[in-house]
DNA sequence: CTGGATCCGTGCCGATACTG
DNA sequence: CAGTATCGGCACGGATCCAG
């Protein structure tokens, strides 16, 4: 056996199955984390998430809300009557998500004057 | 003036132009992070990256260098010569996002089986 | 009030072929 | 080796209308 340096052939293979990679693509979502985040202050229902956020479609707040709750960040609690109403509220597990989450936002002020320069700079 | 409890309008505006939302959509990004972390182990060139990561094409490969050294998140270095020779290193800028990113994803592997109930139970 | 269904524009991304 | 150019499928996401 030669000493010769040995090339480690370094793959990633299969990233997609990643647990990780899963809720980094929840952390990038358009709505996923606004959502959570406007949930951290209290139960919300349907219209008045609609109405916090700027921009937001009811279609996406539909769909975001189905998935995270199918993640079991949140959780949909109906009302029966008239009128109808359903709450929604961060779950412990939400809770937790949210803190890695936070901690990337405030990376990202923190080094906005170095990434502001990178872009300028590559303009 | 009452003290009838007040309603708090919370509304989010404008979150797109949010410096963490930018850094959040590079954390979901669907190759950001898998390059990053292959140049965590140190310089690559094109090919070499390219070999790296499977599925990735090179037309995405050439896309998201480009979209990382915008970010001065990598660096880019070309040797001419024959056969031309470019590396690709991590930049302090980069290494750094890498932690809270790796922090996200290690929250994902402590929670693999509370996501996974959730999705199972939502099915 | 809380959604679902449909239409449709836009951009992401892979496949393929070509260049210096 | 290190890219660029072009095509095309498909999913994201907004607008609009309909329903319980």
């Amino acid at each position: 056996m030669s000493t010769a340096a040995i090339t480690v052939p370094v793959t990633v293979n299969d990233h997609e199955n990643c647990p990780a990679t899963s809720m980094l693509r929840r952390a990038g979502d358009k709505w996923s984390v606004v959502i959570l985040s406007v949930l951290e202050r209290g139960t919300y229902g349907f219209n008045e998430l609609d109405r916090s956020v700027e921009g937001l479609s009811r279609r996406m707040l539909t769909r975001t809300l189905r998935s995270l709750e199918g993640d079991g960040l949140i959780s949909r609690t109906v009302h029966p009557g008239v009128p109808p109403r359903v709450d929604y509220a961060l779950t412990e597990l939400g809770r937790s998500f949210l803190e890695p989450v936070r901690a990337l936002g405030l990376w990202a002020l923190a080094h906005q004057s170095d990434l502001e320069a990178a872009r300028t700079r590559n303009r």
